[in-house]
This record gives structure tokens, sequence and C-alpha cells, in this order.
DNA sequence: GGCTTAAGTGTTAACTACACACTTAGAGAA
DNA sequence: TTCTCTAAGTGTGTAGTTAACACTTAAGCC
């Protein structure tokens, strides 16, 4: 482990790391937002967020900083771009990583936050007044989730481990904001291999689903026809 | 312009940008790099890149540096990844933001270079002994590369102004690292209205070419069958 | 057992992607 | 001037994919 043997002499800004933590509760996307106890932007919304430490990656700052706000580890949860406005916070130059995490909606996370500050989910169609850029990152953020949704298996991310082909469809519609054909949106779903039944059945009050899971290699299994 | 009115309490990393500067000659992907006239890793290669000043944003100083190493404003400058490992740089904790940058080939670069340091071109299939983690960072850069190459009109920043629809498809071919269809590549390069006739015609030792341009506005024409 | 609710299931038509070979225009040499 | 060489330019048929669309089934509950 090399220790600095050269100091620059260089302007250091502070790094920090701000996490855009989804999920879909009632068919809607929400997303977890912090109300500030202090200056600046005291009362206003903030995402939860922390400073990089010395000895660690901004990977890791992220999945620290959710685990300690939230108390989940996140089932999900990747850089999706970087905030440089010199001006951006108005106590002093800081740069800021922004993540993209998920997690299923009713893991108990509100409860466990570490600061006595206020947390809540948010819809995202409704947001509040927010503190420093983080109206443009929540917006970066939602762009990021849109694009991946159809090339990674995401929205398992915002699934309990046994979930309905309904439920699924559901959050495709939450993130993308539209409805999908029920036949097309299952033969699709089913041909990318990311999910598997279980076997076991949903208890309702009509007729039972099948529920599924993540494959859990990510092995897909073909030809299924 | 609000001046600093609190100071963190803690460890603050140098921000750097690297720049993947690529560009296409002899139907081969290229990198520019730079050899390391000062220790650590003297005489080894590095990306083109340097230090985040107090009043610009990551993408202002990426244009910069550019500027400064390669005497080029690039067609195409855009952020891809950051790197962020404790010990990636041996004289401190450094975490640097990539980009990817286009020219065209034959811009005159390498006379402009701002320092002593020795700037080439390298085939990105050959590279040399590369210092820090930026081999890393050039696989990162190659994979965003071929990722958007279909998406945005990137392959026009490779080329001169006016060029013909075989210089286009050898820039793909070049990226992509196969052979493509040429029919087929031309009805797919002009379906996607980012290029249109200049009306003139490449002089050649055969039947000439028309030579093309990126559409201005980004304002595609459709209907064209 | 009858009503309510959501699960589950196939076919057709339109479009897109892919494979594939010959003709043409100009340059330069004989 | 004609012949040769080189790369430009051009169309069709097929396979695969995507998009639109409605009825039957199974369980819960009264």
């Amino acid at each position: 482990m090399p220790k600095p043997t050269f100091c620059y002499d260089y302007p250091r800004p502070a790094v920090t790391t701000d996490i855009c933590l989804f999920t879909v509760v009632d068919d809607e996307l929400r997303i977890l937002l912090i109300n500030r106890g202090a200056e600046p932007f005291k009362g206003l919304w903030a995402l939860p967020g922390g400073f990089l430490q010395e000895t660690e990656t901004l990977d890791e700052c992220a999945a620290r900083e959710l685990l300690e706000v939230t108390g989940v580890k996140s089932a999900h949860l990747e850089a999706f771009a970087t905030f440089s406005d010199p001006h951006r916070d108005p106590r002093g130059r800081t740069i800021t990583a922004a993540y993209l995490a998920l997690v299923p909606a009713g893991d108990h996370i509100l409860q466990s936050g570490s600061d006595a500050e206020d947390a809540r989910w948010h819809p995202v169609r409704r947001l509040p007044k927010l503190s420093f850029d983080h109206r443009d990152i929540i917006t970066a953020g939602r762009q990021a989730l849109i694009a991946k949704l159809d090339q990674e298996p995401l929205a398992i991310a915002l699934l309990p481990p046994g979930f309905s082909l309904t439920q699924i469809q559901k959050v495709y519609e939450a993130v993308e904001g539209q409805p999908l054909d029920k036949r097309n949106f299952r033969r699709s779903i089913l041909a990318k291999g990311w999910i598997v039944e279980t076997g076991e059945f949903e208890r309702g009050r009509q007729r039972p689903a099948m529920l599924y899971t993540h494959q859990p290699s990510g092995q897909a299994r073909e030809g299924q026809g």
C-alpha cells in the first residue's frame, strides 16, 4: 500500500457520491429523498450521499453511504454520470459521482435511517423542492434507468424474489410511463432468459399467477418454443 | 460567484481528466499516447490529461487539456467512466474522469504538442507498455466507442468534412473490427439521416465517389424511397 | 353455483435485417 | 482510341422480429 510521496500543487475539490435510489410502489416510480436538517438548503430535499473516504473507491463509497442512510444493500448499484459545476455547492468546490440504485418496494428502509433526518419516497413525477443540482441528477438518473431497462435485468432488482409476470410488467410500465401489451410483453421478457419459474403460485382473490425469480447464474435457457 | 464559506473536514483527492483520443488511419483504429518524461512510469506511455482547475467543469478541463496537448478542438468529447482505485496513482490519491475524444486522421496534431514529450498514434490492437491504470481506461474507452457508434453519428467526427461512403464504412469496420456488407451498410447509414450529399465528387484513379458531409442541424430527412 | 377478477394463451400482418453479384465511370497505359 | 484496372454504385428475395389484437380459465367470495 504505497504512501503519497509527492504532494500535488493543484486545487483539490471535495468528492462525493449521490445516489438515486428508486423503487416502484403502487405502480409508480419513486425515489428516496432526505429532508436536509442543516444549511445550506435546510428544509429542502436532497439525494442521499456523502464524501469519498481515503481508502475506498467511488463504488465502495456509494455502497457504504447507501447502507448507512437506508440500511439496505441495493440489489443494483452503478454510476451513471459525474457533476462538476464549480458552483454546484455554495460551501465550496465539490464534484459528485451520481449512482443509480434499485430496491424492491417494502424493504423497510426508512426506519433504519441513521441520521435523525426525514427520509421519504417521492413519486418522480411530483418532486418537491430540491437542493443543489439534485433535480438535474434525478433527471439524468431516470433517463439512465429507462435506457438500461431493456439491456440488463434491472427490473428484477425492483422486485421481491417471487414475482408474477404482471408485477414485472407493471414495473416496466411505471418506469417507461406507458402501458404495454400483455402477450407481447410476456413473450419478450421470457425470451431474454433473465427469469425462471419458481413452481410457486401467488395467493390472491383470483386465478393464481405463476411466480418467477431471477435466473441464478445469468445462464439463459434457449429454444423453448 | 459564491466563495467557500465552510471548509470540509474530509480528505480531498486530486481530480484529473484522461482522454482517449481516437482516430482512424490506414483503416486502423489508433489512440494518441504520450511518452512520459518524468517519474513515476518514466518512459512508459500514458493518456493525455491533467488536473481539474478551480473554475472549470470536468468537461471544460478535458477540452482544455486536449487543446493544450494536441492543439485541436475535438469534434466530439464526452465522459464515459470514472476511475477511483485508491492506489491507481503511486504519488497519492487521484481520481480521474475518462473522456472519449475523436478527430479525423491527418489533422496535424503531433506537431503542436505543447510539452517536449513524445506523442504518437498507437494502433489499439498493439498497445505499448502503459502507465497507471491506463490500459483499463483504454479498454473501457474502446467499448464505449463501439457501443455508441450505432446510436450517434460519432463516425463523422473521425472523418474530414467531405468523405465517401466507402470511407465511412471503413471507419465502422476499423472500430468494430469486422467487415461489413457494402449495400446493407449504405442503406442503413443513409437511413439514419446523419449525412447528406455535398454534390462534390472524390478525385481518384477510378470511378469518382459522391462525397458526403454531416447533416448540419441534426434534422433528418425521411421517406427517400 | 354464479359472479368477479386477473391469469394465461396464438395467429396474422408489417417491418426490419441479412445475404448476395453485376454494371458503370473514370484513370492511365498501350 | 481502345483496353484494362479499380472502386463506385445499385435491387431483390428471404428469414427473423416486432406489433396488433380477444377469448378462455382458475380461483375467491358471496
